[in-house]
DNA sequence: CGGCATCCCCCGTGATACTG
DNA sequence: CAGTATCACGGGGGATGCCG
């Protein structure tokens, strides 16, 4: 059986699972990782051209504290460093996807206005 | 068949999806309203004690453009206002639901490490 | 290559007082 | 009862320059 969630607590803990995905760049980062291959920290900022250095890093750590996001060092020379997606990131997919699947919903709804 | 989605197409609509469910007080309303019945605005109040009124209209007010909530009227002395959600709100509350779900994948996790 | 430090601005949030 | 109006603050985000 499961938890028994009062509406506050409920809401809590979905708002501490929101606050993980949350962030203006979030979302476009993990949808580049959600295909499963690491990438560098370089082709990240390719494929997100108009993110800053600043931004990028910054949303890759919260989400590496948060155990989203996993860290590979290469120690050489040039630097190498490598982000690729948790199981538990990688598991964030399908959530997503519902949530894809919900907004869709409403373009329905639109579509039956015209 | 589905859409063809590029990891930036994806990102931005999620992004909007999740854009209807930030703010600080969303979440609780959200799952105050689930139940099914109508609230009113001092029952609401009443149930969310910390939020101030501003806040609470602020959130209940963008919902209902978003199409998530819906606002009843009723014309009497004194006044009467009930808080709802509408069809695609409430379907909301399995997509929420699968949040939960994966948030708890992190502390079952966790537990083993104990 | 892969960062970190600094400065600055805007907006979401909060406290408080007032109104139909 | 169900809001509105105003002021103030803190932090997320952006631009730029420097470092190992």
């Amino acid at each position: 059986m499961g938890k028994k969630w009062t509406p506050t607590s409920a809401a809590h803990a979905v708002g501490q699972a929101l606050k993980i995905l949350e962030g203006k760049w979030k979302m476009v980062i993990l949808f580049h990782l959600f295909g499963g291959n690491m990438l560098r920290f370089s082709e990240l900022e390719k494929a997100i051209p108009s993110i800053t250095q600043k931004m990028l890093i910054q949303q890759l750590r919260q989400m590496e504290v948060d155990g989203v996001v996993r860290r590979i060092v290469h120690h050489q020379v040039p630097p190498k460093v490598e982000y690729g997606l948790t199981d538990w990131g990688q598991a964030l997919c399908p959530v997503l996807d519902s949530l894809l699947k919900w907004a869709d919903l409403r373009e329905e709804r639109s579509e039956d206005d015209a």
